[in-house]
DNA sequence: TATGTGATGTTATAACATATCAATACGCAA
DNA sequence: TTGCGTATTGATATGTTATAACATCACATA
């Protein structure tokens, strides 16, 4: 598990992988990867943060993409949907998935601070949860995992 | 671990009880009980779901005890603050503490359907978010965990 | 060409949340 | 008990996030 968010890297590489990945995905899955639902794919990913709906539809708009909040939630449904992006409840925002191609349960490191986040893996299913889901037979069908805190850059500067 | 929620219960007696539990907390830590925060502490145990701010300002309203956003808020904000209720980020709603008088890191069992919830227990920052978070540095101040499917009664109407 | 389907465009509005400042109540020390 | 500082409430305005509703476009295919 890599916490992926707080460090640096190859950035360029890492949007173009990605957006490499969303193709092939989308591709494999007959998704119509429209110039909208691309371009907020990549915001997302450029901006490497999560990012408010109305943030992603003042770029678009600028862009000449539409200018109206629907356009914006179309796309973000569909990333989010197809597991492209995510939402971060907490913040009301979107993010780019960070482990496209694998299946898995997002959790979410969140600076109360700066609003940096960090994406980790969970199989939280196991977990006291599960048990007591299975017990009262309640069936789940999406998990959110989120902590909030002070990423290590914060921390230093918040005592 | 119960996940008090989807079942019957004595609910009178259940509200009496947190009441009374949350008239001990205050007073132990020399908070101030005042009759909104005190009224909205009711009607939280009183529904017994989760509710959005403006469903209990409005309940505020038609009983004379403030008719603006703000009332509300700053109600939810103390108990969510000191632990006598919870905010439910999947549903920007707000819902009285199942767990009154010990410290725990709350799960919320949400129904999509009839918006039912429960809430379990758990103790998570062993697991996989806790060692992420200590690997990278980030300091975990508070933990959302909410699960979101079908309940046991709607499990059944909705195949 | 007609028809269905999925994606967009557009307007309006619902729903959730907070900033700000004035007025009032409360706890406590002088 | 008086006065002071703090916490709470009242009130207005505004900011932010999200969706309903309906029209239209683009493309596939019967």
């Amino acid at each position: 598990m890599s916490a992926v968010g707080f460090d640096k890297h190859d950035h360029a590489c890492c949007i173009n992988d990605a957006m490499q990945q969303a193709e092939n995905l989308c591709a494999k899955e007959k998704l119509q990867f429209t110039p909208v639902r691309r371009r907020v794919m990549e915001i997302l990913l450029k901006e490497h943060r999560a990012l408010g709906a109305y943030e992603i539809l003042e770029i678009l708009s600028n862009e000449g993409m539409g200018s109206q909040p629907p356009v914006a939630y179309r796309a973000l449904d569909f990333l989010v949907k197809n597991g492209l992006a995510h939402r971060i409840e907490r913040l009301n925002a979107y993010a780019a998935c960070a482990h496209l191609g694998h299946a898995h349960v997002p959790a979410f490191l969140i600076c109360r601070c700066c609003k940096a986040i960090a994406e980790a893996e969970t199989e939280l299913s196991q977990g006291r949860l599960g048990q007591a889901a299975k017990i009262s037979g309640f069936q789940i069908e999406r998990i959110v995992v989120e902590a909030e805190g002070l990423c290590p850059a914060c921390v230093e500067q918040t005592p």
